[in-house]
Parts: structure tokens; C-alpha cells; sequence
DNA sequence: ACGACCTTTGCACACGTGTGCAAAGCTTTC
DNA sequence: GAAAGCTTTGCACACGTGTGCAAAGGTCGT
């Protein structure tokens, strides 16, 4: 192997290609690629030399070099936002296997804010990505028509369409029929008086599960006792806790759209306020992040399908390729309920044991509504 | 822009190139390239009409064909594992901003398990990245050489070079240093009995963390009274604390490996013992997960600069792009604790007042020494 | 053995772009 | 104006591979 020559000009490097491997097979270069082809007409003694000249000299096919050819690179670009939040490493990590499973090789852009997120998906189309997932924030229509044009489908995640819902198929879980379960639950378990604490006003994660909660209490005649912002943070939810548990009509329990602002709202309910919990207020997050299940806090919550939401994602992808994803397509994936202590039960026969590993009630089907324009 | 013509064998999908530009600009493809390329010698009115051209078709350099021709792909490989660890995740999320702040883009692969790190690694060659960045396990020789064949750089994230410490570089937190500063601390505070709890035996981030807790200790002239193991995990934590804090000898301090386990071990002195955080027992984690923080733990934990890991990591990868990662390079990075109430301080003058955001001491300066081979 | 049919193979071109080099064009100096 | 020097420009080839197509080779049936 002579790969030592450098050629001028050529940024010191040189790589292995057919052509070396059809001098050491004996063939020609066409051979040497139908070889590496699935389907392609080649002899399978052919094969075998080409395969044994190529796993000597260290070759394997030129993926750039490829997707050149066949306008297809392997490649999906994938703009996530805050990597160390447990959601979204969850997800980023069931995306990165999903796409391994099916020889894609996932093209990561980390959106430090959702405007970046145009800028980033502008760099991931020169890369000629097959498609792109987003779970950072919507798309302006420019880009959306941009990706339209090099017919490279987007997949959102729990983002909603807004004007461009033509452009981009969207997956996400049922916020709104988590929120259902929850009310259900609590309605069950004979609170009087429910609270919701919210993430941020203009997010539709949010503004889904206070309406599925909302739903869920009125079905059983109940209304929403009180309402606070926790900015979806654990400090949001210590402060929220403050002014919800300072009520002369305090709520029995609270609905915190997201675990650690309900983590938050604990920790200030028994050390500002002496509350037992669940005995005197009952608590329920949103996605069973890993800090639910330590034994200070065993938090009932809501927990999302991150595996089936990057499959569905990965799926959606892949049935669009060369195309622009369909018009409208929303796949709903359900949420179940994650019992552990930070809420009161339903009396018997429907409760169950509990054990420090939490019981999972069955998943409710998708609420099945389209959701609302951004 | 007439690109709806779809011409066959093409997978349905054809680009904006250059010679659409060059078309509308009246200029000729080479043209179109200088404009693009930094230094090429293109006048300013040539170059002016040629940017309002690619504007007006929607035109940016296909980054593909480009790394054909430049050898240079500006895509970095990112093997990594357990994205859901928070270590993991803040890891990505930093290795993602630095790359993309040079221009550069992170393609990621999820190694289910260290075995799986050389397959990957293999994939990755073929897509012609630039270098790639491994913090998932340590490489087999075989692919160490094809990588310094292919003169890929590989950069290890905190993990031991073994035999192939020649062909790449090195970048991890000082882990004797950090386990240094515990021990500095709990001496200093006055502890007589200290226990550890490692990890997984065979990992050196256990191993050295270990090393330089031990060490520091006898610095003080000081022994290691327990120590159990506990998997890095949660219920490995609250089981080793049901070994450790049941001898006779019991520890009024334990250095864990990682705050997952410190978690646990915190848990299970509470609820099983009886015990007072840090009255009756001080805890210390590692790694200063968002955890640590929460009120029902504030955890003293030593933090890795996860932000400087990452640049450090990146930079390496840079300097030796087009080449081999020059052998036994290192680059340790230091560790500082981060101070919380479950650990008893030194008296005064020494001690800082604590606030709900955690004190930081200065980090120590690395401590110098290149690590054991795995 | 010959013809029909099928399989395999190599040639040459395509994919989109960067660049060496020669020619064209422009600017400065005498 | 002419010569020298500098800048700009387009051509044609390279990069590594996939594939249409024609030629070569192999197999089967009569």
C-alpha cells in the first residue's frame, strides 16, 4: 500500500479507493463499486476477490464520494436545543440509535436559542442532508420553503406547524391527553381544589397539557382553583410554590407541567410551608425525568414515550426522503401515567401496590384532535 | 429557476449549483467558486453579482462536492455514549457549540456500549470526517492504525490511551487532583473515619478518583477506613450505604465516585440510619450534576469544566486535522469543588458563607502526572 | 454446433466543485 | 503609446464513485 505519497495540494491526505482495490482484484473500478452495491449484477467469485482485495488494503466505499452520485448521503441533520436537559437527551440519544438502526448517521446542530435554529438548518442543507429533524423551535416559511425546494423533508418535534404545517410532517406526544390522565387521577383521588403550574406562556408543550388537565377537571365537573408560571425551571417552581401555597383557598394539588419545576414546588412546600406530601398536597410533574424516582422526592408524573417519539420521528423521515413531507401529517404518540408518592390515589379496588419501581398505568389513546396553529 | 425538471436516476432531487449562478450572473462557474472561497482573486463588482445571483436561486456551496476536492469534509465524528447521563449530555451540548463556533459539524454516534466504538468509528471514516472526538471506551489497535492510516485525528475524552497511546490525543478533567481536593477538604474538617465508593472497578475515572483521594488523605496522614462499590448508580449507592454504614467501624465521611451514587448513599442514611446530613455523616459526589443542586440534597460535589473539556477536546482535534494526534499528548483539566451543605467544613477563617448557589473554591492546578496505561 | 437468452464486465460520462495554468484584461510607469 | 506588472477570468482536469449501454462471456435448448 503506497499511500505514503502525498499529493501536492490535496491537504496531506489520501485516501484509499476502488481503484487501489481493482489493481489488487484485477478488475475495473465499475466492478469494484457493483461489488459494494446491493442488487447490482456482479459474478459472486468476482465479489469475493473484490472483497478480500478491499478488506486488505483497508477500503471501504467513499460516502461522500457516493452521495455525490446518488443524491442520497446517509446523512440526517438533527437541530436540538439544551442537550443537558433530560427530555432532550433522552430523545437525542433515541434519535442517534433509531437512525444507526437504519444506516443513517444523525448530522447534530445544537440550537443555543430557537432563532438560531433557521441559521443552523441553512448549514445543514449544504451538507445535502436527506432530511431533518427538529426539536429546537418552528421554522420561518423561508426556510421551510428552502427545504422544500432541495425536496429534504422536516420532521418537527413537539413543535406545532404554525403557517407552514404544508412543509413538515410533525410527531410529538400527546400533551393534551397527558394532562387528561392527570386530571382523571387526581379528580379520582377527591382533590377540590387543583391547581397548574405552567412552563412558559407561548410554549404549546405547555399550553397543551394546562388544556388537557383543564378538559380532564371540568369532564368531572371541576374547575381550576389557581394558576402560577414556573418557567419550566426547579427556582420557577420554588417561586411559584410561594405565591400557590400562600392562597387562603391553597390547592390540594398542583399539576406542574414539567418534573423539575414540580421538584422545585415540593422542596418549597415542606420547607417554607411544613406540608406533607402527599397527605396535604399532592404533586404531579411531566416526563418522568431520572430525578423523579430519588427516594426524597418518588414523583408522580406523566411520563412521555421517548423511544416511540424517535422512532415515529426517524420513520417519518425516511418515508419522505427525496420528497417534501405530507401536508398537515401529525402523529400522536400516547403518554402514560407514572405512579410513585407524590400524589394521592383513587381509593381501592383501582389501586395498585406500590414499590419503589414505579407502576405505570396503561396509556391513554391520543386525544386524536389536530392541534391548534402555533 | 426551472429546477422542477426531475431528471431520472437521480433519486428525485436535484440541487441549486453553480452553474445556475453562473448562469444568471453571466459569469462562468469558476467564477462562482472564487466568490465563494476565501482568498480567491475575484473582482469585487464580479464577486457583488455573483452573491445576488446565488441569492436570487437559493444557491450555498454543496459542502459535499466541496470535501471531494479539498479532502477536507469540516465534519467532526462524536462517539459518545449514554447521552441521557448528564455528564454525557453537557458534554455533547459543549462539544456541539465549540464545533459549531469553528465552522465545523458534529456527526454523532451513539455506541450502545464500548464494543460497539470500533464499528462506528469505521463508519465514520467512510463519511471522510475531519477527526473524530471518542468518549464513549478506548480503541482497538486495528482501528487506531486505520485511523493513522487515513491520517483521521482521534481525540479521547476522559479515557486511558492502553497501547495505542500513539495515535491519539488525550484531553480529560484531573481526576487524582479532584479526589485531592476531597480529601484536603474532609481532613481539614476534621473527619477520622473516610470511606469510598467507587464505580465499576476496571474504569479509571474510579480508579484515579480513587488514587487521589487516598493519596490526599495520607498527605494528612490519613487511611481509607471503607470501601464498598456501587456501579455509579442510584441503587448501587443506597446499597453500598447499607454495607458501609453498617460496620462498627462506621465512616463520618464518604467520597463517592459520582453524585448518582452519593444520591443514593445519602437516601439510605436517612431513611435506613437515621442519620444527619452532614452532622452525622458528610457526603462528597463527583461531576456536579443538576441534581446535586436540588434542596433535598445540596450536594458538595467536585465539578469537572465540562465547557473546557469540550474546547480543549476541539482543539486538539483542529490541530492535528489532516494528520496524526501527536502520541502521548494529555491535556488535564482541573477539577473545583463545588461546596454545599452535605459535608461539615474546616472552621473559620477558612470557611465562606454558603447560599443557596453554591460556593466554588479555586481549582487546583493539574496535578501533573501522566496517567497509568488501562 | 448454432442461436437465443441471460449475466457479467468495462468504458465513459455524470454528479458539483476547486484549482493550475494560460489567456485576457486592467493598471502603472516611462 | 508601449512595455511591464498585476489582477481577473475561463478552460479543463481532478476528486471518488454509480450507472447506462454496448460488448463480451456464459448457459440452455434445439
Amino acid at each position: 500500500m503506497d499511500d505514503e505519497i502525498v499529493e501536492p495540494g490535496t491537504g496531506g491526505r489520501r485516501w484509499v479507493t476502488s481503484a487501489d482495490v481493482a489493481r489488487e482484484a484485477g478488475v475495473s473500478r465499475a466492478a469494484v463499486s457493483r461489488a459494494f452495491t446491493p442488487g447490482a449484477s456482479v459474478a459472486p467469485e468476482t465479489r469475493r476477490r473484490i472483497l478480500a482485495a478491499a478488506d486488505a488494503v483497508g477500503y471501504r466505499p467513499n460516502a461522500i464520494a457516493r452521495s455525490l452520485n446518488t443524491r442520497r448521503s446517509g446523512i440526517i441533520g438533527v437541530v436540538i436545543t439544551e442537550i443537558a436537559n433530560p427530555f432532550y437527551a433522552r430523545l437525542l440519544e433515541a434519535l442517534g440509535i433509531a437512525l444507526q438502526e437504519r444506516g443513517l448517521m444523525p448530522l447534530v446542530s445544537v440550537a443555543p436559542d430557537p432563532e438560531a435554529t433557521d441559521e443552523l438548518l441553512v448549514r445543514l442543507l449544504s451538507y445535502q442532508v436527506d432530511g431533518v429533524v427538529v426539536a429546537s423551535a418552528t421554522l420561518s416559511s423561508g426556510i421551510a420553503a428552502r427545504c422544500a425546494a432541495a425536496r429534504t423533508p422536516i420532521v418537527l418535534v413537539d413543535r406545532r406547524a404554525g403557517e407552514h404545517g404544508r412543509e413538515a410532517a410533525l410527531v410529538g406526544a400527546d400533551n393534551v391527553g397527558g394532562g387528561h390522565l392527570v386530571a382523571d387521577l387526581l379528580a379520582a383521588a377527591g382533590h377540590r381544589r387543583h391547581a397548574f403550574l405552567a412552563g412558559i406562556e407561548a410554549t404549546s408543550t405547555s399550553t397543551e397539557r394546562e388544556r388537557g388537565f383543564v378538559s380532564g377537571l371540568a369532564a368531572h365537573g371541576l374547575t381550576l382553583t389557581a394558576r402560577e408560571v414556573g418557567r419550566f425551571s426547579y427556582v420557577g417552581g420554588r417561586d411559584a410554590a410561594l405565591r400557590l401555597l400562600g392562597r387562603a383557598d391553597r390547592p390540594d394539588a398542583v399539576f406542574c407541567a414539567n418534573d423539575e419545576m414540580a421538584l422545585g414546588l415540593m422542596d418549597a412546600a415542606r420547607a417554607t410551608f411544613g406540608l406533607r406530601i402527599p397527605q396535604d398536597l399532592s404533586v404531579v410533574g411531566f416526563d418522568d425525568t431520572p430525578s423523579a424516582a430519588l427516594a426524597s422526592y418518588r414523583l408522580t408524573t406523566v411520563a412521555q414515550d421517548v423511544t416511540e417519539l424517535a422512532e415515529a420521528a426517524v420513520t417519518a423521515v425516511q418515508e419522505h426522503t427525496g420528497s417534501v413531507a405530507a401536508s398537515a401529517r401529525y402523529r400522536l404518540i400516547p403518554c402514560r401515567l407514572v405512579l410513585r408518592e407524590s400524589a394521592r390515589l383513587p381509593p381501592p379496588p383501582a389501586s395498585t401496590l406500590h414499590d419503589p419501581n414505579a407502576m405505570t398505568t396503561a396509556a391513554v389513546p391520543p386525544s386524536g384532535r389536530m392541534p391548534a396553529a402555533g
